[in-house]
RNA sequence: GGCGCGUUGGAGAAACGGUUAACUCACCAGCCUUUCACGCUGGCAUUCAUGGGUUCGAAUCCCAUACGCGUCACCA
């Protein structure tokens, strides 16, 4: 068989030869030890977590090593494809602060080594594909899918190992002769490789997160290019990592089984192949299993829904890398003050096993981060947030921002600061009562505290009210109103003895509270007294005794 | 069914043949306290999926078994 014909016969358009390929994307010009990394979403219209926890890998790995990190988009599969999904990746890494160096952009892309949309990438593929007729390494397949059901069938009743190889391989020795009437008649093709593998040897691969890894040879003649001249996500990542310069290949452990393929592509074509990096994957709980986090079954774990929900994107980054990286914990308790790019990523200390997702440990996160960030920074994030989710409380914040800053940063001051906000979201609903546009009463009276005695409390606190006061000397003015009133000034008093008393200066306090703040719980009733100004604290007490 | 990957407390995990099996979150108790938080103190695996080995000694090495996950497309 002469390979050169058939490759003519098969691509007469394509002039181009590897060669020229090498030449149009050279090697990058970078640091010894540089990495080069990538994701490569598909556009289906949903943006993952798992898609940012690999983002997070990538970006790491790059980034720390003065490499280049860069947004391919895998879009060979048209019929997955959603429109307005670049977009939506987009907007989504951008939220997250997840930045590329080069890739594919809203309306076209930046970077020497795209394009960075692997639709664009026909030719490219096509050349290489060329060759490898050429190097009688790919030949034409006109099996239909029909055939290669059947084909399965019988391997199953045979209990043999599916697939289209060896004996199976029907196409694989079709002559010239044969292949051109074929392309007379017209039917369609896929080309697939011709491995010279075989399942009884193995071959060694160096894994980034697992080490050295011993795998079977792959031996299947898998489909390179669909009948419409794209390329399998197969041929694809070989041929765009190979002239990207992809030094690094972060991806989910659902590719270790089909790495056989990669490997001996990469190895045909004599290229050298990148450093796998095989992320175990986030789990979830489902019921009583334990199961990866799946874009079909879990809607909730969609970054649209951080996003909505307010969730600090340095957050969710320092809950990933404790994922990741487990001494990273140690690491933020010792330097509190470092930004975590300071953090030195390991893929070597990844684990191998999936790690159940953890909401509650990301809050306890996103408290932290909150509670240490200052104040202007916080109205900032949160402006942003409300401007697109809360337009009504972007207002209030806007109305008076001195004043929206005075509550953000109540309670912070000391040694024990508070930690009252996790996401933006919540951080709304916290501080509504400060508006009076948002004030409401939330919680009961106090138990011991009935209407009548309720505004016995209020008039008494009313007259004593000065704001000149400092908080001890206006938390004495409430203990003698508990005096006056019968009212133990310890809650533990009140408790030995309780038919001495008619309550606690619990009870007191707390009514007080609630008419302030709508609620049993709140921060210092002093510190927002004076947050709100006299004006406002008078009316609402007032408004209380109206009840 | 074949192949691959995994298995330390409720969750994330450390430990790389020799300690009372770190640390963080959650949970529980106590303290602090005008509430809630915060903070502090203590509790929470006699045991590292199970069964065999190797060794003076194993969560750590070896072999089986079980369970879980992944994958076997002209999807990625």
């Amino acid at each position: 068989m002469d390979y050169n014909k058939l490759a003519q016969l098969l691509y007469p358009d394509i002039n181009k030869t590897p060669a020229d390929l090498e030449k149009m994307f050279p090697p990058r010009d970078l640091p010894a030890n540089a990495k080069v990394t990538r994701i490569g979403p598909s556009p289906t219209g949903f943006v993952h977590l798992g898609n940012l926890y690999n983002a997070v890998i990538g970006e790491r790995l790059a980034h720390q090593s003065n490499g280049v990190f860069f947004l391919r988009i895998e879009d060979t599969d048209a019929k997955r494809e959603v429109p307005g999904a670049v977009e939506t990746i987009l907007s989504a890494m951008h939220y997250f602060g997840v930045h590329f160096d080069e890739g594919a952009t809203a309306g076209g892309e930046f970077g020497a080594y795209g394009p960075y949309r692997q639709r664009q990438r026909k030719e490219i593929y096509q050349t290489i594909a060329k060759f490898l007729v050429q190097s009688g390494c790919a030949y034409p397949c006109f099996c239909t899918e029909d055939e290669v059901a059947a084909l399965r069938e019988r391997q199953i009743a045979q209990k043999l190992n599916f697939g289209y190889y060896g004996e199976f391989a029907t196409c694989r020795n079709l002559s010239y002769e044969q292949i051109e009437a074929n392309l007379a008649a017209g039917k369609p093709f896929v080309l697939r490789f011709r491995s010279k593998g075989c399942a009884e040897n193995s071959v060694k691969v160096y894994d980034g997160i697992r080490g050295e890894l011993e795998i079977q040879e792959n031996y299947q003649d898998f489909v390179l290019l669909k009948s419409d001249g794209i390329p399998t996500y197969h041929f694809a990542h070989v041929v765009d990592d190979h002239f990207m310069r992809t030094t690094h290949v972060v991806r989910g452990e659902e590719w270790l089984a089909t790495l056989p393929m990669h490997v001996e592509v990469f190895d045909t074509l004599g290229w050298t192949r990148p450093v796998y990096c095989h992320t175990a994957q986030l789990m979830k709980m489902d019921g009583e299993v334990k199961r990866k986090l799946s874009k079909r079954k879990d809607p909730e774990l969609a970054l649209a829904y951080y996003h909505s929900d307010g969730y600090l994107p340095q957050a969710v980054w320092e809950y990933l890398l404790t994922v990741l990286n487990s001494n990273y914990e140690q690491w933020r308790l010792d330097n509190p003050q470092l930004p975590l790019t300071e953090f030195p990523f390991r893929t070597e200390k990844m684990s191998t096993s999936g790690a159940l997702f953890d909401l509650l440990k990301l809050d306890d996160i996103s408290k932290e981060v909150l509670c240490a960030m200052p104040a202007a920074q916080v109205y900032d994030g949160l402006l942003a947030w409300c401007e697109e989710f809360d337009r009504e409380f972007a207002a209030l914040l806007k109305r008076d921002r001195d004043y929206a800053e005075k509550i953000l940063a109540l309670g912070k001051q000391g040694a024990r600061p508070r930690k009252d906000l996790i996401t933006w979201r919540q951080a709304v609903q916290f501080l509504s009562f400060y508006y009076d546009e948002r004030f409401k009463q939330e919680d009961a009276w106090p138990e011991h505290v009935d209407a009548s005695l309720r505004k016995e409390i209020f008039s008494r606190y009313l007259v004593g009210l000065d704001f000149t006061d400092d908080n001890a000397q206006w938390f004495a003015k409430v203990r003698a109103i508990c005096e006056a009133l019968n009212f133990a000034l310890q809650p533990k008093k009140y408790k030995k003895n309780p038919e001495l008393y008619r309550g606690s200066i619990v009870d007191v306090s707390n009514a007080i509270r609630v008419a302030i703040t709508g609620r049993l719980n709140s921060p210092d009733l002093w510190e927002i007294s004076q947050a709100l100004g006299e004006e406002r604290t008078r009316q609402r007490i007032r408004n209380a005794m109206e009840d």
